[in-house]
DNA sequence: TATGAGATCAACT
DNA sequence: GTTGATCTCATAC
């Protein structure tokens, strides 16, 4: 998982004909504390468990939903939590429904993101290389940065937090 | 610019 | 009953 995760960067993602670059995520492994799949199986985190290549979907804080990947590694639930995008596709349709706002506020943080694109509990447990959903691999090895993970309160000290190197559509800028 | 509160709900204890 | 992988807006420097 440690491995797939910087290989999304650049990768393009689009929901419906909606998306764009992806330029920050971060690294969640069901052994540390800050993961939903911690605990073990439950309801909610099912899809965690299931095959990679499955988005996971939750409600954050009752008003946001948060976008992940489920990438398998040797049986245990691991995902990737997508932070930001830079908007390429269907920039009205995410103007539409964020509101009117500066371009690179539309997808510059985990909740933002869902509602640009459109993502609701709906999608929970969908498969990625369907539709609505198409995941593009990137054409080159961007740069990539990693940090300390963003807005958690457990296991904060790991590094995996991947960005874009120099983009201005992140959520937080890396040090 | 920086900090702080409020919004609002599903899952967990 | 509590908590949270968040965002926005208001008020205070």
């Amino acid at each position: 998982m440690l491995e797939v995760a910087p290989e999304l960067i650049g990768a393009t993602l689009l929901v419906d004909g909606v998306g764009g670059i992806i330029v920050e995520l971060e690294a969640y492994h069901h052994s540390e504390p800050a993961a939903h799949s911690y605990i073990g199986r439950t309801e909610r985190n099912a899809v965690m468990f299931g095959p990679a290549g499955y988005v996971y979907v939750y409600r954050s804080y009752g008003i946001h939903w948060c976008l992940n990947f489920v990438c398998e590694r040797e049986g245990s639930a691991s995902a990737v939590l997508i932070r930001a995008l830079e908007p390429t596709q269907g920039l009205a349709a995410m103007r539409r429904r964020r509101g009117l706002r500066e371009e690179r506020a539309l997808c510059s943080g985990p909740g933002k993101l869902c509602e640009a694109l459109g993502v609701t509990h709906k999608h929970n447990g969908l498969a990625l290389d369907r539709p609505p959903f198409e995941l593009h691999p990137r054409q080159s090895t961007p740069g990539i940065l990693t940090g300390p993970r963003i807005g958690i309160t457990k296991a904060v000290s790991k590094p995996w937090r991947y960005g874009l190197k120099g983009s201005k559509y992140l959520s937080k800028p890396f040090n």
